[in-house]
DNA sequence: CCAGGCCACTGAAACGGATAAGTAGACTTC
DNA sequence: GAAGTCTACTTATCCGTTTCAGTGGCCTGG
């Protein structure tokens, strides 16, 4: 609580007027230097270009929005509670993703990170479009009836949909095959012997969630298995107790095989298992929609369906950058995922 | 890869010169009466705002950055890693906790994600700061004599560094009592009558590892506690090597009790004590300096001492805030942890 | 009744860079 | 050797906002 800072902004900053002024020549002809544009000699150029090194020049990101080029930014919204976030490695390998692209191509991260409330997400792009402030943005967590695409669309602000497809959509979005991972679980299992399985899917108002509810049963049915799905939080409290629920039935009814939507919710789900009496994977097999360094951290380490998180980021990031430059890449199907199989599930009891 | 985007600057903006029009007075009278400054009457300010509404009018960024105001922006660069920010919630939570106070004040984070490497974080800072991008920066991760302190203070980017204090650094640090902290954490293991103890680090090159180090050898010192401290990077993988090193050695000279620098790293070596054939916490007692839900979700649960770190980057913007404000709030010590018992702990064998 | 002050407002310049339009001078061209 | 074409610049304007320096009109005080 001391002094006032001395106004830190008078470090001397460097503009193309200084180095006209000390080169003797004309702005215009600085700015033509610097952008590499015809209209300079090329000794002139030299000048132009070692001065700026020499003086520390750095193009100020407001006078060059101004003239309405880029901003060189893209926003990201994160809307989730706080304390989700944190075990969802999902969001950081995603940023880490996107970063690397961005970085590659010259442009930042614009982040806000906000409890759930779409209403909220929504008043920051509508702000952020408004103050110019970015190129674009990237939309995770697609919703059942996505309240964001409207108003999106109408602002018209280039934006990469991670999910879809979605008919009104003509934006670039990154699709997932959730039917084919689905299969991939599903096989697994029924290749163990198990036949009654239960699926502790994250909320359905995600449409990822919907799509995996819907391959799981589909898959299961193909194959004769029995399938029970469940709706959990994504909170590893909820996913214990649904599956104290499901064990509390009766041997022959109760699934011997449990899919969860993430690697939270498995973990929880583990120390259900263990309270209920019964070990993995000898009496029950359990399996993780996530894979995560938490998978391999208990015991025993978990089954999980890898996906390439910083690729997917790094997808968005680059489909979003040509859309903005003017490309658009429309539907851009992602890696498909991969099952890890480790120590948590096992043959099926007889 | 079809058609190129149309033009979505096309969306009408609305500049304050447009409400001056639509009103017949000049625009000077419209940037008064919007940033609520006197030179206009009361009326004219009513009609402008209710103008500014109908139009949607928000303020270009650009524009008042341009003359010389904030930009309403801070910056952050998380230089570690991906593979090690996964799991370390630590900077999510930071994150979160930066976001919410910012987002209260109304600025905005810029995010920069780099793998390790001091020279690009001073790289990008020269850059953001240059082109008048942000107002401040939060400093993480203080490293023994930082290579980022010099530049940063060269340059005069207004910054709170989160570890200290420094002698020469004259802006706000956030300091945290790790003496406290070691205290709390060896004077537990001794109750339980612990005489025989190791502490492995995470990588010395981080400030908070040194002092954390320092204060757990002087703790033990002085209850008589004989202490091994080794040093470790933050991954699961060397923690376990280690702690297998440290159990291979004869029981009467094998430590009864470890302390790890992160969650991860005593997860890890909570599989390590497993296969060496002994049992946590019966023959060993493990302890992590950081909570989390993954310290909940191994069996047995650790014990590990709490930080608030959603309040630790909420003091971190804040201190920025003010800075950036004119206010150096210079020392500021962040809440004390508080230790978390759990089953991981429990009284040394005789 | 008029100087002085205040109020509500206008005009213009400034911020830093991009860019359209103009202008010398050198060089080609027939 | 005059007209035309390049090249290498310069001048001026614009982007949207803030802010300084006016400028009338009205009110007040002496």
């Amino acid at each position: 609580m001391s002094s006032p800072s001395k106004s830190p902004a008078a470090a001397a900053r460097v503009s193309i007027s200084d180095i006209a002024r000390d080169l003797g020549i004309s702005k215009a002809a600085v700015s033509y230097a610097l952008n590499g544009l015809p209209g300079v000699g090329a000794d002139t150029r030299e000048r132009v270009l070692a001065a700026a090194t020499r003086m520390g020049w750095y193009p100020s990101s407001s006078a060059r929005a101004l003239t309405g080029a880029r901003t060189g930014v893209v926003g990201l919204v994160l809307s989730r509670p706080p304390e989700l976030l944190t075990l969802e490695t999902f969001f950081v390998h995603l940023l880490a993703g996107v970063e690397t692209v961005l970085a590659e191509r010259g442009s930042s991260l614009l982040l806000r990170v906000i409890g759930d409330h779409p209403d909220e997400e929504i008043r920051t792009y509508r702000r952020w479009w408004g103050e110019r402030r970015i190129d674009g943005v990237i939309l995770i967590d697609e919703r059942f009836r996505d309240p964001r695409i409207e108003p999106i669309e109408q602002m018209q602000i280039p934006a990469v949909l991670c999910g879809g497809p979605l008919r009104s959509w003509e934006m670039p979005s990154l699709w997932t095959d959730h039917s084919a991972d689905s299969e991939r679980v599903v096989a697994h299992l029924h290749e163990l012997g198990h036949r009654r399985i239960a699926h502790l899917s994250g909320p359905t108002e995600f449409v990822h969630e919907r799509s995996r509810r819907r391959g799981v049963r589909r898959a299961a049915r193909k194959r004769g298995v029995d399938v029970t799905t469940v709706e959990c939080g994504y909170t590893g409290p909820t996913a214990a107790t649904q599956t104290a629920a499901l064990l509390q039935q009766a041997p022959a009814d109760r699934p011997t095989a449990i899919i969860y939507g993430s690697d939270v919710m498995t973990a929880s789900g583990l120390g259900a298992v263990h309270e209920a009496g019964l070990s993995v994977p000898a009496d029950v097999s359990v399996l993780s929609w996530d894979d995560s360094q938490l998978a391999t951290l208990v015991r025993p380490p978990l089954t999980a369906l890898r996906r390439d998180n910083l690729a997917y980021g790094a997808a968005a990031a680059h489909a979003l950058l040509d859309l903005v430059e003017g490309t658009n890449r429309g539907l851009v199907q992602v890696a498909a995922s991969e099952l890890v199989v480790r120590a948590s599930t096992a043959p099926a009891r007889r």
